[in-house]
DNA sequence: AAATAGATTAGCT
DNA sequence: GCTAATCTATTTA
């Protein structure tokens, strides 16, 4: 893998690289409409996702893995279909699928997804504040849907086979109406559209 | 060694 | 809309 300097813009990637950057891309595309469930014993929630963004590891001045590994990036080094968690500000924890071949570090944050089993578990769990939530809202944020699924800064690392329990099923049908544009709350690389979304879902974050 | 920005959300104006 | 909450990694002195 070849690393570009911050300086460099992401127009004067080669060809590899934007071929690089564009497969983290349709690996994120393809994750929309797949199944994500978590069952630990209780509390079981389905989800469908319907967005996602995609982190192109060491061409994406955007990554946390940009740098190179670190103990909290570990996990993005790591083998595909594996999870990714981090906790952000401090308080907010999210969710990323790692896409790339093991030392290749790629990943894709899960930013928002539409329960379809487990509501009241969700609701539950987002109702901390004495708050009740649309289901709508219950997963519309990568730190929302964390919160509604259960998932926290342990499972950095875990299989997404189930055996952790938590399973990543991909989708079986036909792709859906897919809306593409530029990553949110990332203030380097805007220019490169790596955010994807089902349309017209109103599960995905504002 | 100290400052600051960040893949966010909730609550209040 | 604007800000607080509050941790980590990177940047600057």
């Amino acid at each position: 893998m070849i690393r570009v300097p911050p300086t460099v813009g992401w127009g004067d990637l080669n060809d590899d690289q934007r071929a690089f950057l564009d497969g983290v891309g349709v690996a994120a595309r393809g994750l929309l409409g797949a199944s994500l469930v978590v069952d630990r014993g209780e509390g079981r929630v389905a989800a469908e996702i319907t967005e996602a963004e995609a982190y192109g590891g060491g061409l994406d001045p955007a990554a946390h893995s940009y740098r190179g590994p670190s103990a909290r990036n570990a996990a993005t080094f790591g083998p595909p279909w594996h999870a990714y968690v981090y906790r952000h500000l401090g308080i907010h924890t999210c969710f990323n699928v790692v896409v790339g071949e093991e030392g290749v570090p790629s990943a894709v944050l899960i930013r928002a997804a539409r329960i379809v089993d487990g509501v009241a578990a969700a609701r539950e769990r987002r109702s901390a504040r004495g708050r009740t939530r649309s289901d709508a809202d219950l997963a519309a944020g990568p730190a929302r849907l964390t919160v509604a699924m259960g998932i926290d800064p342990a499972d950095s690392g875990a299989p997404l086979d189930g055996s952790a329990g938590i399973l990543l099923t991909p989708r079986a049908d036909a792709e859906p109406p897919v809306s593409v544009g530029p990553r949110i709350g990332v203030g380097k690389a805007v220019d490169y559209p790596l955010r994807f979304w089902i349309t017209g879902e109103p599960t995905v974050s504002r």
